[in-house]
DNA sequence: ACTACTGTCACCCTCTTAATCACAAAAGAG
DNA sequence: CTCTTTTGTGATTAAGAGGGTGACAGTAGT
């Protein structure tokens, strides 16, 4: 019912600070001084739930990371940095982090990535269809055809599709309203509208693609019955490349038909 | 003797994803799918060691995270993401994670951190170092005295100061030579230059600082014999706060006496 | 001097995950 | 069509990391 906004924020923040690397010991600990600002150990195993003797781990976990300091006394004491600083801190090491893995994957990427010609690929997920058209767009060389339900059509597509058509490539998008149609016409301006190729927007479909006429993409939106109903997760999607490719056929012929209607396929 | 730049893009990519919490064979599989661009789970296997049963474990883990694609057939084949596409997906869900961290920690802090009296707070390496004098420039309302070799002016700490100058805190800086003194100028116009204390930088110290008379850091450069010469981590600090904290009195004894000879302390 | 508390260490237990093996289904060769 | 090889799934074992508990010496405070 409650989802990420803001459900407890003592549990949100330490399963974030869990995955970026922390024991739970450590995150927990962190979470605790940083309401109290400051505390000694069994203050921090009050709140925290830590057992007072691991406290001292813990937070020697912390201080290495440079998030917590130490006053040397007895009892020791023990200072949490800001909410901000702390953010602050992992925000740079993490960009530091994806910078390096950036530099390492091109590094060893493949000079030619072999286009395939027969079988089907699947991806999972919104995010990871976003992502993965995304990615065409950017290859993309002279043409875009584009069909979508409006939900689908996120801003980092928009962006996508934009610098595609700085490039020269031409811009065919259909599927959307005229409100929306505007809006996309300042953004693009050489992008060409059609009109959806079927009654579209009432069934779960998800979107169409072709690039270049030699790689296509089709997803679905497959809230079964039994799926949470307003889940973002819940896309299917398929694609394939290649002139002989059996996906690539159809949807040309399909495409071609529509947008060119003088020119019958044979 | 050879660092973090591209040692091994092999091993860098590995580590990276790993940190970001994928298992070692979805790490080492992804790598090698970066590599080959397409593969089936036994060239994957030869290029990564990973044994062959246990790639599809692997690719699995890497699909539902939308970083690799199936093609189902026999045998099964794979298919990798861009670098490109790869690196922006964890930097966006990096910077979601950083986002949400954000929002919790803030939730939870302390209405007032109090402010210690006694006892002096201890900080290890360069970077926390820098981080705490940050926050503490961010804190400051009046004053700001800061004494620190070169090395440690860093871009980040200019900002600093800058930003508080901006909000119509006096900034005292010392320790700079003429040259840096100059492009300071441009970029903290209210800030007063004064010259070193004693002799500065033959020492292994590293900053002196002060705020609103009632905040104090310093740090020292711990380069002991033993130590790797160009660590940049080596640096130890500790700070204090409050009228009557010990490290306050001392560091506003000397900074007083010395910025304002005519009005001797009793 | 006595009591309570603090900090360190050692230990156990569980859970995760790497690693190996067994086996049925599928593909390919003859 | 049969035999052999390869492929994909599953179970099983082993090792390591980390959570949880307790013993104990040193210290503070009464």
């Amino acid at each position: 019912m409650n989802n990420d906004p803001i459900e407890d924020p003592q549990s949100a923040a330490i399963e974030q600070l869990e995955r970026f690397g922390l024991s739970a010991y450590a995150a927990r600990t962190f979470v605790a001084l940083a309401s109290l600002g400051t505390g000694t150990a069994r203050d921090i195993s009050q709140v925290s739930d830590v057992p007072r003797t691991r406290v001292y781990d813990a937070v020697d976990e912390l201080h290495d990371r440079g998030l917590v300091d130490i006053l040397q006394s007895s009892p020791k004491q023990f200072w949490a940095i800001s909410a901000e600083t702390a953010s602050r801190t992992f925000e740079h090491e993490l960009q530091n982090r994806t910078d390096i893995l950036r530099a390492a994957l091109s590094e060893l990427e493949p000079i030619e990535r072999r286009t395939e010609q027969r079988g089907v690929w699947t991806v999972d997920g919104q995010r990871s269809v976003t992502d993965r058209v995304i990615e065409f767009f950017e290859n993309a060389e002279e043409e875009i055809v584009y069909m979508t339900v409006e939900d689908l059509l996120t801003d980092d597509l928009i962006d996508a599709l934009s610098e595609a058509a700085a490039r020269g490539v031409s811009i065919k998008l259909g599927g959307v309203s005229a409100p929306v149609q505007e809006r996309i016409q300042d953004d693009i301006p050489g992008a060409t509208m059609f009109e959806s190729l079927w009654v579209w927007s009432d069934t779960s479909a998800g979107r169409l693609m072709m690039i270049d006429g030699r790689k296509t993409l089709v997803s679905a939106l497959v809230n079964g019955a039994d799926a949470s109903p307003s889940d973002p997760r819940s896309e299917t999607a398929i694609w394939g490349e290649g002139d002989r490719n059996s996906l690539v056929v159809v949807l040309k012929a399909i495409f071609t038909w529509r947008l060119d209607p003088e020119t019958p396929e044979e």
